[in-house]
DNA sequence: AGCACGCCGACT
DNA sequence: GTCGGCGTGCTC
């Protein structure tokens, strides 16, 4: 029998920590309980072995081991190594996000008597309340009242000493510090499937209702009839209906308790089903083969073929917006559940494509199961497990889905590939489309990469050669795109003497497509009224207090869902404060607003077509899904005929009386200090083109713009995105940038200043000394945004043409830090870090 | 990260 | 003395 487990823990340590096995002998991907430092702590076994642990560390046994088997595969937990390993991140950390079970063991604490508690408790009784103590009376009885409940030697949960004694946790802590007490951590598995209750007909041996009733002749009308009710549907039923049931009818609800007292009715408790909330499959349409047209049959059969070939096939699905790629996403899946094998599919956000949902369940029924961040951790266990055994055969999920138990998996999807939120901002920050196509490897499956705006990582991989390129040049039905017509603003200025957030193309064209009763999109992206409040005398602006970020003027509006009222507010950390009269850096009242966002988008269309039916769709006035609906669906029933919006708008949506797509000022981007600035610019402006023009009438767009002659801006009116990566690739290669090197952030920060500034020239100096020929390093900088939620920052970008030569950079860095005792924490590691922040 | 431990100042 | 606040250092 083996004597030692190594267990990675959920803390932000790089290494795993090794335990004495106790009795049984964990295997390999079981989550187990281990003391670790005054807690309890469930980690996950990574390996079972007999090597004598180094001199001077203090072993403690395992306290449990919570799984006869693996509850991770191996493949996953493959991949959690991968993903340690790739992004520099604590093994323990990884695992923590891929095990959604934190709700099946709970932790807490419990009390028990301390020899100083029994010596207070007996001299105490004898003399009284000692008048020392500084605690109220009725604090004090209080504490004997523990004392007393706790004499007999039990330890007990603070739950139950506060129902009997009415004791606080400061009271109770209180105590500890005392050594009256002791705490103890305490975490035990539970069942975290939701249980529901089942009314069963409790037949004794061959006799039917009747003979009960026989048998119990003193059952009155309303019992007989809650007997029947169960004996037509076979005797068993869940309560919740039963109930509902009895109501309708007029019989009490007491009528069940009765019966079950009288032994004829039995409860049981079994996992409840699962349930879609709010989904419905009517009337959605199925994505039926027989539809798909001759791009997408093609494309198809690439990817059905390579699902029958079994074995890793990456494919690059380039699909313009409008080609139909959900149909083709939909039509692999089937062919992959046909072949006995499951399918993964990727989506940015759920909450933003309803429509999607609705099709899923329409097309796949009970099979599915959906994953995603509104899901309580119940919920979340609840489809895990279902996906575990097997039962849930198609999942779709956003980042995090990229790690669920499929039974034999055989094909994985991303959807809009290129989406930024596929990046996970915190530890581990991986990738979720990396990480999908490395799960593809070493499951064996087919990995499909889907986008009308690939990122040029991907388009890149598919030249060399490693994905297999899959194209869809053009819109379903033959439709064509949207036209593109540009409005440079500096002639616009020129011409009108006037800075205007509107064109007068852009009034026009809006103006005209609501006469002939269609719908038209106005992306403004920017939330809120004014993004920047700035004083006429000083030129400060005013800055959130927590970030040295310009805070943003939203207007008091009902219509909101997040809180209305006037307001700054700060996009980054939350923070509010009211509209100041006065600067208050310099005193002065001459403070002016600058920059139009959504909100101010929506007043002024207000005042220019005062008989238009105007939504709003930005983070303000759509939190969740149900928001989300709500807005789509007033649209698709044309209650709404203009629409202003931030990038939410861009996201798939399928909206057939849209012909007009209007874009303000969404090249101000093209302007940041970020090399993936004109990627982004092109994608946005590109994926907002693509909402125009999708039913039977075409669609126009008018884009305004201050970089005219911007390639990326250019290519969007050609719509011409193999033009458009074949000019940035080489901009890229030139510059050494990502997909020709890779790349790593690292940011020092701390809530200090003289800390974040003299640990970032101490690590500056020594990538300086340690003389690194193969990872070219840029700084120490103070990072874009210098202080974010209170927190100072400084930054390094590393770049090299090896990954290994990075990876090998970052973790003797990171050793370096610790001899320096740079605490770990102060350190982000961002391996292909996407914002530079 | 989260916890224990220890030092210090405030209060009785 | 006793209490509570915070800085430091360690966790198999």
């Amino acid at each position: 029998m083996p004597l030692y487990c190594d267990v990675a823990l959920p803390v932000p340590l790089d290494q795993v920590f090794t335990y004495a096995v106790n009795g049984v002998v964990p295997v390999v991907g079981a989550r187990v309980l281990a003391p670790f430092s005054g807690q309890r702590l469930m980690g996950v076994a990574v390996r079972v072995h007999d090597d004598a642990p180094p001199d001077g560390v203090g072993i403690k046994p395992l306290q449990q081991v919570l799984d006869d088997a693996a509850l991770l595969p191996d493949e996953l937990m493959e991949l959690a190594r991968w993903i340690a390993a790739y992004y520099v991140a604590p093994l323990g950390e990884v695992l923590r996000g891929m095990l959604p079970l934190s709700a099946e063991v709970k932790r807490h604490f419990v009390y028990r008597i301390a020899e100083a508690g029994r010596k207070v408790l007996y001299d105490g009784a004898a003399k009284g309340a000692s008048r020392r103590s500084r605690l109220s009376a009725e604090d004090q009885n209080c504490e004997y009242a523990v004392l007393n409940y706790l004499e007999d030697g039990e330890a007990a949960k603070m739950s139950a000493l506060r129902s009997a004694t009415g004791a606080n946790k400061a009271l109770l802590e209180g105590m500890v510090r005392k050594k009256w007490l002791v705490r103890e951590a305490v975490a035990e598995e539970r069942d975290a499937r939701r249980l529901e209750k089942i009314a069963v007909l409790v037949e004794t041996k061959q006799e039917g209702a009747e003979a009960v009733g026989r048998r119990l002749p003193k059952l009155n009308e309303n019992q007989l009839a809650v007997m029947a009710e169960l004996a037509a549907v076979g005797g068993r039923m869940r309560v919740r209906d039963l109930r509902m049931t009895l109501e309708r009818v007029g019989i009490p609800d007491s009528t069940l308790g009765t019966l079950v007292k009288r032994g004829l009715i039995a409860m049981e408790e079994t996992a409840e089903e699962f349930h879609f909330g709010g989904v419905s499959a009517e009337g959605k349409k199925h994505a039926h083969e027989h539809t798909l047209n001759e791009a997408q049959t093609e494309a198809l059969a690439t990817i059905a073929t390579a699902i029958a070939k079994d074995g890793f096939a990456p494919h690059l699905l380039y699909g313009v917006t409008g080609s139909g790629k959900t149909a083709v996403y939909f039509a692999a899946m089937r062919r992959a559940l046909d072949a006995g094998k499951s399918a993964l599919l990727m989506v940015p956000e759920i909450g933003l494509t309803p429509a999607m949902t609705g099709q899923l369940v329409a097309a796949f029924g009970d099979e599915v199961a959906l994953l995603h961040s509104q899901l309580t951790p119940d919920e979340r266990a609840e489809q895990w497990h279902r996906i575990r055994r097997g039962d849930a055969r198609v999942v779709v999920g956003t980042r995090s889905a990229v790690f669920a138990p499929m039974v034999k998996l055989g094909l994985v999807i991303v959807d809009e590939e290129h989406d930024g939120s596929y990046k996970q901002e915190e530890t581990p920050r991986y990738h979720g489309r990396d990480v999908a196509v490395m799960r593809a490897k070493l499951n064996e499956a087919v990995v499909v990469l889907g986008s009308a705006t690939p990122s040029l990582e991907s388009w890149a991989n598919a030249d060399k050669g490693r994905y297999v390129r899959v194209e869809m040049r053009s819109r379903v039905a033959d439709r064509p795109l949207p036209a593109v017509e540009l409005v440079d603003m500096r002639a616009e200025f020129r011409e009108t003497g006037q800075e205007q957030l509107f064109s007068r193309r852009l009034i026009e064209e809006t103006q005209a497509t609501l006469e002939r009763g269609e719908q038209a999109i106005i992306l403004l992206n920017r939330r809120g009224y004014s993004f920047v409040v700035m004083c006429r005398s000083c030129g400060e602006k005013v800055e959130c207090e927590n970030c040295a970020i310009s805070m943003t003027y939203h207007k008091p509006v009902t219509g909101d869902v997040a809180q209305p009222g006037q307001r700054l507010e700060c996009h980054y950390c939350g923070f509010r404060r009211g509209v100041p009269k006065t600067c208050p850096k310099c005193g002065s009242e001459h403070l002016y607003f600058l920059g139009a966002g959504s909100q101010q988008g929506e007043e002024r269309l207000q005042e220019l077509f005062p008989g238009a039916r105007i939504g709003r769709m930005d983070r303000d006035t759509v939190r969740g899904r149900a928001d989300m609906e709500r807005l789509l669906a007033r649209l698709h029933a044309g209650e709404i005929n203009l629409l202003v919006g931030t990038q939410m708008i861009a996201k798939g949506h399928d909206i057939h009386g849209v012909t007009f797509v209007g874009v303000v000022g969404a090249d101000f981007a093209l302007g940041l200090p970020d090399f993936r600035a004109a990627e982004r610019v092109f994608q946005l402006l590109t994926q907002v083109s693509g909402r125009a023009g999708r039913g039977e009438l075409p669609g126009k767009v008018l884009v305004q713009t201050y970089h005219q002659d911007h390639y990326a801006i250019q290519f969007v009116a050609k719509h011409d995105y193999p033009g458009f990566v074949a000019k940035e690739l080489n901009y890229r290669r030139w510059m050494h940038y990502p997909p020709f090197a890779v790349l790593a952030n690292v940011v020092v920060q701390s809530e200090r200043l003289e800390e974040a500034t003299g640990w970032s020239s101490v690590l500056g100096k020594w990538f300086q000394q340690t003389h690194l020929d193969k990872v070219r390093v840029l700084g120490p900088a103070a990072a874009p945004i210098v202080r974010l939620k209170r927190i100072y920052r400084y930054h390094f970008v590393l770049k090299a043409e090896q990954r290994q030569a990075l990876g090998g950079v970052l973790r003797a860095m990171l050793r370096f830090a610790e001899a320096q005792n740079i605490p770990r924490r102060n350190l982000v590691v961002d391996v292909d870090a996407v914002h530079l922040m």
